[in-house]
DNA sequence: TATGAGAGTGAGTAATCACTCATGTAACTC
DNA sequence: GAGTTACATGAGTGATTACTCACTCTCATA
């Protein structure tokens, strides 16, 4: 894991153990799933005895939403952020398709560094409600309205179909994640050409969306 | 549940009460997961003694896949069978997007009367390896070839870019999965206009492959 | 009517689970 | 060096789990 994620760095009063615990919950959890990992394999993994792990965290449940739940922001929101729309006004980028490319690139390395916890919250989305509440505020309140204002700029520059931008956003955030799930996750071992393969789903979403 | 499945057509030779078990599982694992399903859940719910499940089925593992394993095959298989293949190359289907029509509009029609146990598949596919090796085999012994037949025949037709198959494949997979799992599982309450939903992504894809 | 087979039962079992708690220890404060 | 605080421990607990097994019931056949 090269990227060791916000969960650790962010909260550096977090002790060594405590470390090592979300460490060991990442790996197992991501390998096996939530409810084929229990608190003591965690623990073993860990180094530690498990009446630490609930020291630090209520539940078990608890450990897992603490982990997953800043993934959410971190794969959302960077690109969405003040920088990045302003770059978008300030013609950064004259072109949507060079938009797409920042933003497939920008997320694609973020994918790749931390594959165990979007592979977590992948599986675990469907099943803990609160991991989902997470995720769709998330979303409505950062990305559809970030989208939504690229799309319009880029709409007025007459470089994008009249599409709701609804349905526009749907397709292209299906065709990049699908992308991913195939690369990272379904066909991990295939040889990739990963710039070629990036290339061709941009040029698949500007045949679909734009004119 | 309007569509019940090969599971129990197939098996008419399954008692009154293993068809309640296999019902009551289909429900229960589809609402809340395999791993939070108990067996003495799915007994009650079947109205049946827990031992009664396992005189029809070895393990509680063996009665999930004896479930989703036809799944696989009926959600990829049907529109590939020779029926459907000959009505490409009799030209039944003039338009490379006429084919796309007909077969969205079918594998939509089956999601949607199968619901409970695509999410099963969809949830269960990255826990159980059995799972998988059943999904890949259907996947590149039927569909795959199926695919490639008729890509490459409106390929010569001149409809389609010359792309790789492998990417045309799966970035129109990914686009009518990603549609149907947006409509049925992550916004299912949203007022849909699918016949309109279905076009759009039929244009989508039409505009990324075609030429 | 006796026999045997298959379906169904439900109390029982060993294992595992998440979580608790009394105890221990180290470091810092006054 | 007494007191306080925070971190850490691991044996222990009650609940739940998948699965077993000795048994009954039903019914077709001999």
């Amino acid at each position: 894991m090269s990227d060791m994620m916000e969960t650790l760095r962010n909260h550096e009063k977090m002790t060594p153990k405590q470390i090592e615990i979300v460490k060991a919950a990442i790996e197992l959890i991501s390998e096996k799933g939530y409810y084929n990992t229990s608190t003591s394999e965690i623990a073993k993994r860990a180094g530690v005895a498990e009446g630490t792990i609930f020291r630090h965290y209520r539940t078990k449940k608890d450990l897992l939403v603490t982990i997953v739940t800043p993934v959410i922001t971190n794969f959302s929101a960077p690109v969405f952020a003040k920088k990045f729309v302003s770059q978008v006004f300030q013609n950064d980028y004259e072109h949507f398709e060079d938009l797409l490319y920042a933003f497939i690139k920008n997320r694609f390395e973020f994918a790749q560094s931390n594959l165990p916890l979007i592979k977590i919250l992948l599986q675990e989305l469907a099943f803990h409600p609160e991991i989902q509440t997470a995720y769709k505020k998330e979303f409505g309140a950062k990305v559809i309205p970030a989208f939504n204002q690229a799309l319009d700029f880029y709409k007025e520059k007459g470089e994008l179909q009249n599409l709701p931008n609804e349905t526009m956003i749907r397709m292209m955030v299906t065709t990049i994640l699908g992308f991913m799930i195939t690369r990272f996750i379904v066909q991990p071992d295939k040889a990739w050409d990963d710039e070629a393969e990036i290339n061709q789903t941009i040029a698949y979403i500007m045949g679909g969306v734009g004119r």
